[in-house]
DNA sequence: TATTTATCTGAGAAATTGTTCAATTGAATC
DNA sequence: GATTCAATTGAACAATTTCTCAGATAAATA
């Protein structure tokens, strides 16, 4: 029993009785659905979130988020945190990578900003909590 | 060394001479992007993203989302999915719990449906990608 | 130049996650 | 009622993640 057979008697059950022509149809439109999953940065798209999901590493966001447009410096974010400078660090590198965060050297001190792209999440994220 | 004297160091370097009130006015200030931290819902939104940053789960959540508001059924994902049904289950299950997804019951089959919420952060997701 | 300071890097241990397999549930059909 | 079918659940295992420790780097200062 191939997973295509279920989804044909699927497509039969929902239809009632339907021709061969409107099954394929609704096929096709499926595909169309598995092409739009390609069609946006997939693998960005996770990165970044897989990226967001952590205690640790959303905390760090949040807080530059919410230090508007100014950077902090590694040593302002670090006592907030109940984890090692060096947990911090990996973080900072993930989030980086993954484009959430960008990073500026200051004498012997690192400033760390959200990105454009990390604030709209995180307004999203506010914004869409009562729906 | 403790963490707060390399933040008093700190504070002390960016602000030249400055006076015992400024840098405690400073602390103040980090106090409360700490508490804007615990004031969102931390957990809820970790458990979102992380549910979110997951392949089988990001592509479920595109198909249902480019579903527009129509549901589909498991036999409709399971042929785009190149993991075990069981997998897609477990998946499914881990969407509800995090608010991305909901569930109905149609005869033997079961239909689920993007949350208002997973539709808003696809949404900003996607219009956020070229900021 | 040697030392101190802030942060980073790599390795490894512990915890968590993602998948499959086997067995189960509940609805439909024979 | 027995069987079939869609989907779920729980257990087990591999893969990945997250953290800490130890050592490295690079800038500032003595």
């Amino acid at each position: 029993m191939s997973s295509t057979d279920r989804l044909q008697r699927y497509v039969a059950d929902e239809c009632g009785s339907c021709t061969d022509e409107d099954l394929s149809e609704r096929l096709a439109e499926l595909e169309e659905l598995n092409e739009s999953i390609g069609g946006s940065d997939l693998e960005t798209d996770i990165e970044l979130l897989s990226a967001l999901g952590n205690e640790t590493r959303y905390k760090i966001v949040r807080m530059l988020h919410a230090a508007d447009d100014d950077e902090l410096c590694v040593c302002e974010l670090s006592p907030l945190l109940d984890v090692s400078d060096s947990a911090i660090s990996h973080a900072l590198s993930k989030l980086t990578d993954a484009g959430l965060v960008t990073r500026r050297k200051e004498g012997k001190w690192r400033m760390y900003r959200a990105t454009p792209r990390a604030n709209a999440v995180l307004v999203a994220l506010d914004g869409s909590r009562s729906l």
